[in-house]
DNA sequence: CCTTGACTTCGAGCCCACTCGAAGCACCAT
DNA sequence: ATGGTGCTTCGAGTGGGCTCGAAGTCAAGG
């Protein structure tokens, strides 16, 4: 069994911490439906970020660092929510995700070998008289 | 001598239409500073869009398309419009901007290897009873 | 002549994703 | 007890980048 490190649940300075998000943020999105459930609460009110809180919270901002919408992460976050039985529309929605950011990445990547030509156009005039 | 293509100015529905942009996005742009010159008119007060503005066009669609602010773009025009001698303006700015799209893109493609890395679990899942 | 339709300007509106501020409560150290 | 800190909620504000609508003008076709 792996009861050697039960770390103690954090607050929301130490979350933001840990996530490089702002406690703003992170409130932020609890309100909007983004965490798989409320954030619990210490008996002052104060929130306490478990391990799967800061776990789930990093699959959400890579989603968000990828592009997907806040409505998006929050249909996924759903579908989490709702328990066994939709792992194929959360594929889906994962598969259609990735589509669009390989695309994206293509796209960029186009771009940037223009600018890049672009670049090396300045670099001959600027290094020769 | 190339002077078989001489193709006529555009109007702004078909700049819009080579350019994939909107004609309210061209105004905007054209207002915002982001253009090298006014776009020439023709005696109606339409807009005739060049060969260059086209081919201008492109280049800022590229820099938008690889995450460079508005603000930067007006630099960059602005230096343009400057003419010669601040060539190595210039290229400061693109270098910067490259490293800032390779950085970007570097942290693209990590989250997306971590998605993929979720989408293989829940395809292991699917697949099996 | 008169309509049609594509254009013009100007300013306002919208969407997204935060970001912030105010007012109030709870705990802890002095 | 008291001051400080760190949280709480709520709602409003910000910044970026378009996007749109209203009102007017102009050239061409019927």
């Amino acid at each position: 069994m792996s009861v050697a490190t039960a770390s103690p649940p954090l607050s929301i300075a130490d979350a933001a911490q840990a996530t490089g998000l702002t406690p703003h943020t992170l409130r932020y999105y609890e309100r909007d439906g983004l965490m798989l459930e409320p954030i619990e609460r210490a008996s002052s009110g104060h929130r306490r970020y478990t391990e799967q809180d800061l776990g789930w919270i990093v699959m959400l901002t890579r989603l968000r660092g990828t592009g997907m919408p806040i409505r998006e992460v929050r249909a996924y976050a759903e579908l989490c929510r709702a328990g066994d039985g939709n792992e194929a529309q959360r594929l889906a929605l994962l598969h259609a995700h990735r589509e669009r950011v390989l695309a994206q990445l293509a796209a960029v990547q186009e771009n940037l070998e223009a600018i890049e030509y672009k670049i090396g156009l300045y670099e001959g005039r600027v290094g020769s008289p």
